[in-house]
DNA sequence: CGCACCGTTGATTAAACTCAACCTATGTGG
DNA sequence: CCACATAGGTTGAGTTTAATCAACGGTGCG
């Protein structure tokens, strides 16, 4: 845990991203100030694995980070990514469970932990609070039954359509249009359930038909209107 | 609507089954039994379809409800049951969305309605009850996650073996040891996110297999280890 | 009686996985 | 500095799984 940095305050996080804490009281977040712990995390790094009792959850002030569980032989499923403003770790704090997903980060991040006991210091106190954390899971509920039907029903080709419009929606382009995330073939694949051959395959497609441009793991969109009918998303 | 019965008290399921209010206060229960709207509902009823927007949330007293998606050309994806003492639409409540998905009556039901304004009322005013709500969030959260994960990558036969076992554990069993909840074959497919015909094939190989048997729609379980090594559930 | 729905089976097709080989870039140790 | 190892990316061939298409039997109901 590097400590050669500024740490964030929450104040500042709570003004710059749709955080989950802005119904605190000033005081409120001035605690949360206190007693949370910052650290900044280099890419590479597993930050907890499943089955790992966890002391509480992290906030994501900077950085990627990549959610993860291990199914079959050993072989990774991607459940989600989170950035800056999300909150990760505390389906397994609120349930008192061993987390269910593993967490690596893929872009140098800074984080600040809060403990369980304070987390739920918290939710006692503010009422209003509990009903943000409570959005936010049943925000992620409802992605997930979106996502198990897409899986179950659709194509490898339109999952992938669908993919990689989602990563551009939530990761954005630089000025180069090429969407601000860089995942391996492999990645690609265990997001949407697939062998990293098809995914190669299918990436070749889409570049053959004009719908996407490669430069190394960054892509850039070309047709978004075609990908969307490819991916039957209306 | 039916009112030709018996309204169920939020004490009696209270104390029979493991319901989300378990930690209000008698007269918060009391402010729920006062403004709670109870019905029967029979069986082959939508209590409300996707895209619908729901007054509040229903507490299930008595019966089984399908709760399902539609998906790529009308196909329904099963996302879950619920029954005696869950609670369903509290996802859209919450996100103040139109419902994600559809409710069918599996099993004739009992169901009481919590207007949205009631569930607000008292998650304000106890932030207990909040909690408890976001636990039921986070473990659906966690079984979606699970679910995601074994769609993503095991076989059509490996599904089948585990929705066997997973609606044995929740439905339990009959005394004739036949699973309680009696599903057509299309519903079985629509739950792993195969074709019919995929389904009556291994169910017909599990027969011939002696790992279960078949009296119509309902199944008795023969060999749990088999059907245990068969889903890859450790 | 006839229609609708469900269940079953067989044959064929298509999608995607697996296996294998090979290439490139990058990093490591002798 | 070279030899080698490693990881990621790509392509082709062959195989497997599961979907699709089609036909048909049973059951219940208006």
């Amino acid at each position: 845990m590097n400590k050669n940095f500024e740490e964030p305050s929450c104040n500042v996080c709570n003004n710059e991203f749709n955080t989950f804490f802005k119904k605190l009281t000033p005081a409120q977040i001035d605690f949360l100030n206190n007693n949370k712990t910052c650290s900044v995390v280099k890419k590479g790094k597993i930050l907890y694995e499943e089955g790992n009792r966890i002391s509480g959850i992290f906030c994501v002030n900077k950085g990627i980070l990549k959610i993860y569980k291990t199914g079959v032989e050993g072989k990774e499923q991607i459940i989600k990514f989170a950035k800056q403003g999300d909150v990760i770790g505390y389906r397994s704090v609120i349930n008192g469970e061993p987390a269910c997903t593993s967490v690596k980060i893929l872009e140098d991040a800074v984080l600040c932990h809060i403990s369980t006991p304070e987390l739920y210091h918290l939710l006692r106190e503010n009422s209003e609070f509990g009903i943000e954390l409570l959005q936010i899971a049943c925000k992620e509920l409802g992605e997930a039954n979106n996502y198990i039907t897409d899986i179950a029903q659709k194509s490898v080709r339109e999952r992938l359509a669908e993919i990689l419009l989602q990563l551009k929606d939530e990761f954005g382009v630089n000025d180069e249009g090429l969407v601000n995330i860089a995942l391996t073939r492999e990645e690609l694949a265990n997001i949407i359930g697939t062998a990293t051959e098809s995914v190669i395959r299918l990436l070749s497609e889409f570049k053959t038909e004009g719908i996407i441009e490669l430069q190394g793991r960054k892509i850039k969109l070309l047709d978004l209107n075609k990908l969307k009918k490819i991916s039957n998303v209306y």
